[in-house]
DNA sequence: TTTCTGCATGTTGCATGCAATTTGCGCAAA
DNA sequence: TTTGCGCAAATTGCATGCAACATGCAGAAA
């Protein structure tokens, strides 16, 4: 774990290798993280009201970052903010959600014409091995680890396009598709046409062709919208059993 | 201001108007969008380090609000924040500030391209009025003005596209883009080209051609971006004579 | 002269306390 | 029974205080 570099004999420069910036997070960005996944994997229910003094206690900090936690996450649009009301986690409608992958549609069309030129080998590479995987894993037909690499292959691209504004207006909307991607993890027959969709996806990037990407994309995406948005909509007419 | 509706005698049940709500801001929204305003406007120049006890003083604040403020505008991406060091303003390159408007010019593509079959009657004569009016601005080379509705437009049309998260994700961009407009406002050339451009956008929405009106409109943002980013190079070599 | 170390100062991160606002409940009046 | 009023508890918004961290400088050592 050296960070000096030894030279023979003695530097003439004390060398500091820069290296590798240890982000240092405080505890309103770990209280942000935390309360995100919360939300996203549903600990936190939709709807549940989320007082400062529990989620304080809950979380082990104080309400100063809590308070700047929340705030981060309305921006991000993953909890509501009411002024003098507690803070809600939003219930979205089957409509929001078909709305929220309107977007993020649109959004991954752009990364995927973006990417398709870009996309340096070692990315693509990246992608190849991580497709060839994804196919594997619908073939064993192991849904968790085909849902987790299927969001690593969407970021991936995301990546490619190189282009960090976009990068970050990508994220939030990611964030809450998440959302409804767990609590609808979507039927077989769609399973095998995302698959396909995915392994057309890559060959279209490979082929640097930039509007059959973003044409894909844009279609894979929707789709997985429409199924989930309806999938939510069935399951709020009949609610779960218990 | 009342609230109550009041009825002819005495009414079965009190009639409460959901009424306009009037949105109660808080201190540290009022700081955010200040200092939004001051960033933007270049009171705040480039580079400029926000110490939190001088921005307190000078907005009249403690420094709980005006810390939630900042974390606000980080995630916006106004400012820069790093852990235990003040907040800063960013100083974007040339570089970019052309990222910036080709994910811009990439998300009102979309809105666009939502817009042509959504937008209602009203926003439509909305827009017509406002095309007209531009198109004196125009005309009088009255520059200001022209900038101002020339927002004012771009935003009505991502209002028709009526998609929520879209408008989300476009909203910080804005901001940031707004920050290199007003420090380019941009050349006679330029300007005779931004309109014609804003009058073909136009007619394709009128049209309700939403290909159409999506290339134009990403032309439009991509040409305005590289314009300006152009403009900040070479200003950049050439700092401002004082 | 150059480099390193320790301290002083300035600044942020967080915790806590208090005032203001909301909300639920009880009780009286119609 | 229903409606209205008022108080009390709960909760948020904000201010302030203190500890931790960063930075710059002076002085000592090489």
């Amino acid at each position: 774990m050296d960070v000096v570099a030894r030279g023979r004999g003695r530097p003439r420069k004390a060398l500091i290798v820069p290296a590798a910036q240890v982000h240092r997070i405080g505890l309103h960005e770990q209280a942000a993280a935390r309360l995100k996944d919360m939300i996203v994997r549903g600990v936190l229910p939709a709807g549940a009201t989320l007082v400062e003094t529990d989620l304080s206690v809950a979380l082990g900090v104080s309400r100063t970052p809590l308070r700047e936690a929340l705030k981060l996450l309305a921006a991000e649009g993953l909890v509501d903010l009411h002024p003098n009301r507690s803070a809600r986690v939003p219930d979205w409608t089957p409509e929001e959600i078909l709305e929220l992958f309107e977007a993020l549609a649109g959004i991954e069309r752009l990364t995927a014409e973006l990417a398709a030129p870009r996309i340096s080998e070692a990315l693509m590479d990246d992608l190849r091995g991580k497709q060839a995987q994804l196919d594997r894993m619908h073939r064993d037909q192991v849904l968790d680890a085909y849902f987790a690499l299927n969001q690593e292959i969407h970021r991936t691209i995301v990546t490619a396009a190189h282009n960090r504004p976009l990068a970050e207006a990508h994220a939030p909307l990611q964030a809450r598709a998440q959302w409804a991607r767990l609590r609808a993890l979507s039927s077989g027959s769609r399973w095998a046409e995302s698959a396909r969709e995915h392994r057309d996806l890559f060959e279209a990037l490979a082929g640097r062709d930039a509007a059959e990407a973003g044409a894909i994309a844009h279609r894979h995406v929707l789709r997985t919208g429409v199924v989930i948005a309806e999938t939510l909509h069935a399951r709020r007419a009949a609610p779960a059993a218990r």
